[in-house]
DNA sequence: ATGCTTTTAACAAACGTTTGTTTCTCGGCA
DNA sequence: TGCCGAGAAACAAACGTTTGTTAAAAGCAT
């Protein structure tokens, strides 16, 4: 009954390029207001011919955010439990996450937006994941509070959520081939985001 | 042919318990994601009884959108155009964004996100406002860094960007009823975002 | 000729919206 | 007080379209 879970492969095919226009689309116009029509025209396909190679329209949001949490954690989890101080850490951290929005912005649109629309099944781990990746900050920032390098009178909560919401607004306005790099970018962001926390 | 611009009125009324409603779903379902008949349930009415009282269902999302943004200018302008420091002036242009979130996240919610979904003949006003807001912003940044009170090497638009998205992320979990007033958790965040800038 | 893939055509359901009619509320007049 | 008509609101039903999805037939490689 349970099918084979179906991954994302970033090699050729038709499967790779539906999941491309899908990420394009569901970013750009949201996962309710894209049809599959719309994603069939994306791709240069009728509706129909797109069942061949998915299995539903919401199997390809749930591949899509899983596979892009995924990327994220997989970035910055590691600087979380790294050997440098909190604030190298928590730098290495910011410059990560801006490093995979700039890879792909609109994956990053739907990770950080449609992941609402997900069905009862693939919600409560999308959740989890989620939180998974938020408690990377928030492990790092009481490691720092704790060491005496932030300011302790900070609410960490708050800091944390300032912190996420600068990079999760990011695939708003970043553009991957501007004048400056995601490192660049990520360095800047670091910098003025840490200087509001250091003690 | 060009009939009465409808107001949104704060009164009670059928109205304006649509719109609140319209708030409520288009925020936590999306645009696109909510049907007429959503709101209709939401309301306690059949579906057609909602044309008495609104035009269409695009004509609910312009008044919450632009409603909305002149809430957020309204609220910040006058701070951006103040007489005090720079650095006073974009601490309070941060509070009182904030407390603009904080009287109603769900509003919040459809002005930052669900504006793309206006149609071809309101967008451009719409972001024409957004860009105005954004502008007082950088304008504060600019006399901050002229006048020597905030970073010389800070790139600008990035740091504008970091503030308002940290800013327009803050509908995604602050809660009016929390243990800190809208008040407060401005000024933390204000905290935190203006050391990032300060010389 | 055997397997994939696409096309074609259609399905039931949900979409935004309009219509004609009923129900409710309330002020004025006898 | 009792009746009446006016206005506002909601109902019930349907409209044409679009939605996600499917089944059968056709095309095309190996």
């Amino acid at each position: 009954m349970m099918a084979d879970v179906q991954r994302l492969e970033t090699g050729n095919g038709p499967r790779a390029a539906i999941l491309n226009a899908a990420m394009r689309l569901f970013g750009k116009q949201g996962y309710t207001g894209t049809s599959i029509r719309d994603l069939a025209t994306e791709v240069g396909v009728l509706p129909g011919s797109l069942y061949a190679h998915i299995q539903s329209k919401e199997a390809l949001l749930v591949e899509i955010v899983a596979d892009g949490i995924h990327r994220f954690i997989t970035a910055v989890e590691p600087h979380a439990h790294g050997a440098g101080s909190p604030v190298d850490r928590l730098r290495a951290m910011i410059v990560a996450h801006v490093e995979v929005v700039a890879e792909n912005p609109e994956r990053s649109l739907v990770v950080f937006h449609q992941w609402r629309f997900l069905g009862e099944s693939s919600l409560p781990a999308a959740i989890e994941r989620r939180q998974v990746y938020e408690g990377c900050f928030i492990k790092v920032m009481e490691e720092g509070v704790g060491q005496g390098l932030f300011k302790p009178e900070i609410n960490q909560r708050i800091a944390v959520f300032t912190i996420l919401g600068a990079l999760n607004w990011t695939p708003e306005w970043l553009s991957p081939d501007g004048r400056l790099t995601a490192q660049e970018v990520g360095s800047l962001m670091a910098e003025t985001l840490l200087r509001g926390v250091l003690a």
